[in-house]
RNA sequence: GCACAGGUGACCGAGUGGUUAAUGGUAGCAGACUGUAAAUCUGCCGCUCUUAGGAGCUACGGAGGUUCGAAUCCUCCCCUGUGCA
């Protein structure tokens, strides 16, 4: 069996869902924190239990890099290697064909990385890129993509569109092919899914035709990507509106790298079912906190003597234990802990943010979700 | 006391006649971060004015001097380090 979709209540267009996978249950709305190299920067496994994470991201060329899926397989799988119980999803690597650019050449067969750790080259394909996922052990699979760059034409957008399709087919295909040959541990049975992705640059027609497309080759579920590569956000929006308006509603629909709190709330409210990003955690360690009153920078001499916590209307266990002033004397002395609290604090913001969310739309009503959650930019 | 070596902006440390308010670091201040080449990157960082461009002032231990022009050359003095007495 493959990991399925239930939807148990709407609010307008949003919906309170479930991703059942051989790991677990993923209640949606949900934010999917970036592990990408099997770790969940600055936070350990028990903590991001604690967090309510249900569901993390893995990526495919990092781990593929180092240490590599064979170590990883001969380990017993991603989720044993890195004692995570829960559900992993790992991109496909078509983000670092975005990210990597310049280390990079993209042709029809797929794409040649030199790796950014020793300058070596390597191909990935889509076939590759699926089996690598298929043999990590994850639990959701993406298929492998071009996130394509902003701005650019719009030939330029079809064409890599056109081979996003193509791509989608031959990863559909390699996952049909090899997702019964491998068998993890107690499990009994191949229990991965596999998502396609939608793109189509800031083209709102090209948006729909590439998930129409992508639907016909009949995916667990479906991803908007290529978003929040430098477009204004009402665009961003305009583009997700796109897709969602064709995407089936009895799959999840996933978005892609966003996005700030308020986004978040927003593409819930619109009917998207998953989210990840790296800007909670990222912008964790370089000192950037989101709390209900919008992000502070807790670097900032003002903070100095400052005995609050980060965010007073916060529950998390750093904003019931520690101040602002210790909070900043820490990050100003690029002591790890730093890291780490402000990790905890920010990835509680997004994942309690979704809490309310699903609680909302459980309600019925999302209305106040927005403005009572939203961290503004 | 003698001999070397030095004294540069908050600190470390380049510069050895003009393009030098003075390279680089550090510290400080602020900003950015969206499927992570990110514990990263960017800006500011002598003082006073200015709407911008910019203007004025002060500054390379101290005091003199040479020169059109000195952190840079000369003289004397003060101080620091090392070695010898």
């Amino acid at each position: 069996m493959a990991s399925h979709f239930s939807i148990q209540a709407q609010a307008g267009p949003a919906r309170l869902g479930r991703l059942h996978t051989a790991h677990g249950g993923v209640e949606t709305p949900a934010f999917i924190p970036c592990g990408t190299a099997g770790t969940v920067k600055a936070v350990p496994q028990d903590i991001l239990e604690d967090l309510g994470a249900q569901i993390i991201l893995g990526n495919t060329y990092h781990l593929y890099l180092r240490p590599g899926p064979e170590l990883i397989r001969s380990l017993g799988g991603l989720h044993k290697f890195m004692s995570w119980g829960r559900t992993i999803l790992t991109d496909s690597g078509g983000f670092q064909v975005f990210s990597l650019s310049g280390l990079r050449k993209v042709t029809e067969e797929g794409v040649q990385f030199r790796s950014h750790l020793d300058g070596t080259t390597h191909l990935f394909t889509p076939e590759r890129s699926t089996e690598i996922q298929i043999v990590l052990g994850a639990d959701v699979v993406m298929a492998f993509d071009e996130c394509t760059e902003h701005p650019a034409e719009r030939s330029r957008v079809r064409d890599s569109m056109e081979m996003t399709l193509r791509w989608a087919r031959r990863s559909k295909d390699a996952f049909d092919r090899h997702k019964h040959e491998v068998v993890w541990g107690n499990h009994g049975a191949q229990v991965q899914s596999l998502f396609g992705i939608v793109q189509g640059g800031m083209y709102a027609d090209l948006r729909r035709e590439s998930a129409e497309r992508t639907v016909e080759m009949n995916f667990a579920g479906y991803a908007i990507g290529g978003l929040s590569v430098g477009e204004p956000r009402e665009q961003r929006v305009e583009m997700i509106s796109a897709a969602l308006e064709i995407l089936p509603r009895d799959r999840p629909r996933y978005v892609m790298g966003v996005g700030y709190p308020d986004e978040i709330v927003q593409y819930a409210s619109m009917g998207v079912d998953m989210m990840d990003c790296v800007l909670p955690t990222r912008a964790a360690r370089h000192g950037m906190l989101f709390t209900s009153e919008g992000r502070m920078n807790i670097k900032n001499q003002r903070y100095a003597q400052d005995q609050s916590p980060l965010d007073p209307k916060c529950g998390c266990r750093v904003c019931s234990r520690y101040s602002r002033a210790y909070l900043r004397h820490l990050f100003v002395s690029a002591e790890p802990l730093a890291g780490v609290l402000n990790t905890m604090h920010n990835l509680w913001f997004y994942l309690d943010t979704m809490r309310s969310v699903r609680h909302a739309i459980g309600l019925g009503d999302l209305s106040g979700t927005l403005s009572g959650k939203a961290s503004l930019a």
